[in-house]
DNA sequence: CCAATTGTTCAATAACTTTTGAACTAAGGA
DNA sequence: TCCTTAGTTCAAAAGTTATTGAACAATTGG
């Protein structure tokens, strides 16, 4: 049961860019990246979205080779493609995740207003 | 008649990358940065659509802050906001020219095979 | 003034993208 | 075995984007 990813030389810039072109998308990645190493599972992501409209975002970001899906029994380890984005697009991913770390815009993973209830 | 653009600190990052993630406007933004310090005018990329096409999408990167326009008669002189988006989303933008420079799936301006009739 | 050049706007259409809920599959634990 | 957890798939609806042609505006040169 594995998915499908393309190899590091289908990587397509165009898609690369329309696919971090998406708010929730550019969120995901920059979460990613600021775990970097952490395999994390798709209900990490839970705060962006409901679990089908996650399971199309993170699809999306998989066959666009930026992220990588392995099954691990009922779940999916999501992981960052680094190394394959730096080798195919040098400097990209750091920018935008540079850039994405500095945008208030953007959703955010685990930004819950802690209710402190004295 | 001044057309509108965004101020710098108003370029959004996911709108950027969106209106970057079409092959079109990427093969714009390639030959501007190719012939960066030149001002081009619409009809210099008529090889990449037709001319209400590219009036769409230079609308759409001028829009987005990425390219700048200034009308010059019944020009419109068309330039990279490169100071810009440097300052903004410092290495996107060389990174992403640097990755489309070797795109063979990119199309290309004044990429003509030049007929020589004997 | 007249015609050519340069580019925009508009409306229509086609194509794609995002979001949703309901139904589903597959693995793991009690 | 039965239930729960994790995630996918499907079809529908809503929204957005790309492309086209015809009509329009503005400037320049003769």
């Amino acid at each position: 049961m594995t998915l499908p990813h393309p190899n590091t030389d289908q990587i397509s810039l165009p898609i690369v860019l329309g696919v971090l072109g998406d708010p929730t998308r550019l969120a995901i990645v920059r979460y990613l990246a600021s775990k970097e190493g952490v395999p994390l599972n798709c209900s990490q992501f839970l705060d962006l979205g409901s679990k089908t409209n996650l399971s199309y975002h993170l699809a999306k970001l998989r066959e666009a080779g930026v992220t990588r899906a392995e099954v691990v029994g009922t779940n999916r380890m999501i992981t960052l493609r680094r190394a394959d984005l730096d080798a195919r697009f040098p400097g990209l991913l750091d920018s935008v995740i540079a850039a994405s770390a500095d945008d208030p815009a953007l959703p955010a993973v685990g930004g819950h207003d802690i209710e402190v209830t004295v």
